[in-house]
DNA sequence: AACATGATGATCT
DNA sequence: GATCATCATGTTC
């Protein structure tokens, strides 16, 4: 019999097969879904409230100019991380979504704790529990993710992967993306309304 | 609540 | 050599 770490009801690997064609609808999907990872200290997770799609053809994504080094992982297959250093100091962590040969991802750009907040702290710091995931850099702080992660498989039990969630559906708001100056106009910002944990400024938010 | 600024380095032109 | 899919801290309203 195999002994292996138990892994929480409701927080098993989402089947690849359950994530959606086409990149837009992969982040209106993961809306709600969580993000879980195995740390020393145990397992984390949140529950994602904010999303933005980079597609073929779209200025502002990384692929934009075609396959290099860094964004080999958005031409690949869909569910795997894509994490990249911003700013030469933080990290964010993407989902792949195109179907195989084109590169497009899902930004994961914030997050509910509900699963290690104690266990985020150690990398955070002592910030307010509403800001330990708020924005793509301390998602990724969060959860010790850095590029050493690019690459992994989200739809497998292993240091990163994605859930179910569950919990009350969330209402959807669209908006512009944040921090970006090329195809900016485009509505591919998805989060959810209300939350507290949904970065970026007020007014994009209703 | 809104805005300004500096930190800091890989990546690509 | 310019450009960032950002954050923390500061100032001003």
């Amino acid at each position: 019999m195999t002994v292996q770490t138990a892994i929480p009801e409701g927080f098993e690997p989402l089947g690849r097969h359950s994530l959606p064609d086409g990149t837009t609808e992969l982040a209106r999907f993961l809306m709600g879904k969580l993000v879980v990872r195995a740390l020393p200290a145990g397992l984390a997770a949140g529950r994602i409230v904010e999303t933005e799609a980079y597609l073929t053809g779209d200025a502002a994504s990384h692929a934009f100019r075609g396959m290099t080094a860094r964004n080999r992982v958005m031409f690949g297959p869909k569910g795997h991380a894509y994490v990249y250093l911003i700013y030469g100091m933080y990290f964010a962590l993407n989902v792949s979504g195109a179907a195989e040969g084109a590169g497009e991802a899902v930004l994961i750009r914030a997050a509910e704790p509900v699963l290690g907040a104690g266990a985020m702290a150690r990398y955070r710091g002592e910030v307010p529990e509403r800001d330990l995931m708020r924005g793509p850099g301390r998602l990724a702080m969060a959860l010790d993710i850095d590029r050493s992660l690019d690459g992994t498989d989200l739809c497998a039990a292993g240091p990163l992967w994605l859930a179910g969630g569950g919990g009350e559906p969330q209402e959807i708001g669209v908006s512009t993306r944040i921090g970006i100056s090329r195809d900016a106009h485009r509505p591919l910002r998805f989060f959810a309304k209300g939350s507290r944990y949904v970065s970026g400024p007020a007014s994009l938010n209703r």
